[in-house]
DNA sequence: TGTACATCAGTGAACGCGCGTTCACTGATGTAC
DNA sequence: TGTACATCAGTGAACGCGCGTTCACTGATGTAC
């Protein structure tokens, strides 16, 4: 009665799978503290575990299909926390602080994590590139999309609202960046709060501003 | 009467020496089009110019010295033109497109350099990390300074100052590496514009605002 | 200008090593009846 | 519940290969007199 409409059976053999899965994506993000992905050797990672190299392809194609797997893990539970962030706020201080907030406390909580979406956004490995770009641009947008249900968004047009969703995203990973180079993080923090505010002027005073070209 | 003054003699060696030293350089900037620092080979690197793996060696001590290297190539040059670009326009709409033509410009002259920057900038390798961050400070830490200079600047503090120039310098290092990700810069250089009105409107309007915790 | 010696950029052989990938395998778990 | 067979996660030996580094060298360039 266990396993006839929810997949093909859970049981132990596959629940011991997924361990050693994990097992690699946990040593992977920890050897990727020091190097770039497409430095990572697949027998460094197995050698970590405990497993033989050839166990790894049991799991992953290579070591690039790996790092999609943890961009997934790094990002994918992050999408429903910040909307809920931006919905339970308004458009002021308030935001400003738990926006912030929210960046620290995922740093803190997973700092490596963090230093490989960080790393790995611009790194050697297109696969992965392409992962955390399209991961970005989905995350800007869902802000967007809050944004526009907010009465300071009236008058704006779709893409500046995106452009603005981009600035506060593009923003959030500058931080976390910055986070992760300094054990003092409340200089930083502050830093981005300021920087946030100023970003929150600029938005109020954007449909004052005469439109492009039209101005002397 | 040629070597007496001014260093160790040039000479026919010293200027050969150099052309293999830039041909290094070259062809590493080439390969790393397509993958980190990180995972570069000395013999990868010698190959392509076509001399001995071992010759590498009278050039640099490893890959990771050789990045250094390029860092200096990369930046070095461009902060005598930034700050020249900043000091020839005023804190408006002149200077905003006068900045996204200088990083559409070099994007376009020095592609591969560009995406080195963004690439190593949070790369695996920590001497090529740092020696990109110095440099990003330093620029903003130009930046602000011509800032000081001018009007608009008045009743700023100096950290709010730095903030503010380090917001102009990471905005130009994302909007290179946008501009490197499509092939239709034209879209990308239009919201690098408005972007930065954004940053021109928040700061016209920054001392306006109350300061931290004062607001309701 | 000519000669004798010093320098040193680039060579090429050799080394030990760890890499990614293949393959046939083992033995615990799962399934059918 | 018990038995016979299927599945498949993980094994371990073997492979060819390119790596970084060492070393003694060569021969053109530079220097002293």
């Amino acid at each position: 009665m266990s396993h006839t409409l929810d997949g093909p059976a859970p049981g132990a053999r596959q629940a011991q799978k997924q361990r050693t899965r994990q097992a690699l994506l946990d040593a992977a993000l920890h050897l990727l503290a020091e190097q770039s992905l497409s430095s990572l050797g697949l027998r460094e990672v197995t050698r970590a575990v405990g497993v033989a190299p050839t166990a790894f392809y049991r799991h992953f194609r290579d070591t690039a299909d790996l790092g999609v797997a943890l961009v997934e893990e790094a990002l994918g539970s992050l999408h429903s926390t910040l909307v809920a962030t931006l919905a339970a706020t308004g458009d002021g201080e308030e935001r400003i602080t738990a926006a912030v907030d929210l960046i620290v406390a995922y740093v803190r909580t997973y700092p490596a994590h963090a230093r490989f979406i960080a790393r790995e956004q611009h790194g050697g490995v297109k696969q992965v590139r392409e992962a955390i770009g399209g991961q970005l641009t989905l995350f800007a947008e869902e802000v967007a999309a809050q944004f526009a249900k907010e009465p300071e968004a009236a008058g704006w047009s779709a893409e500046d609202l995106l452009m603005l969703a981009r600035m506060y995203v593009d923003h959030m990973v500058m931080t976390a960046s910055a986070l992760l180079g300094t054990d003092d993080e409340e200089p930083v923090a502050d830093r981005a709060r300021r920087q946030l505010r100023l970003l929150t002027l600029g938005r109020r005073h954007w449909l004052d501003a005469p439109p492009e070209g039209s101005g002397g």
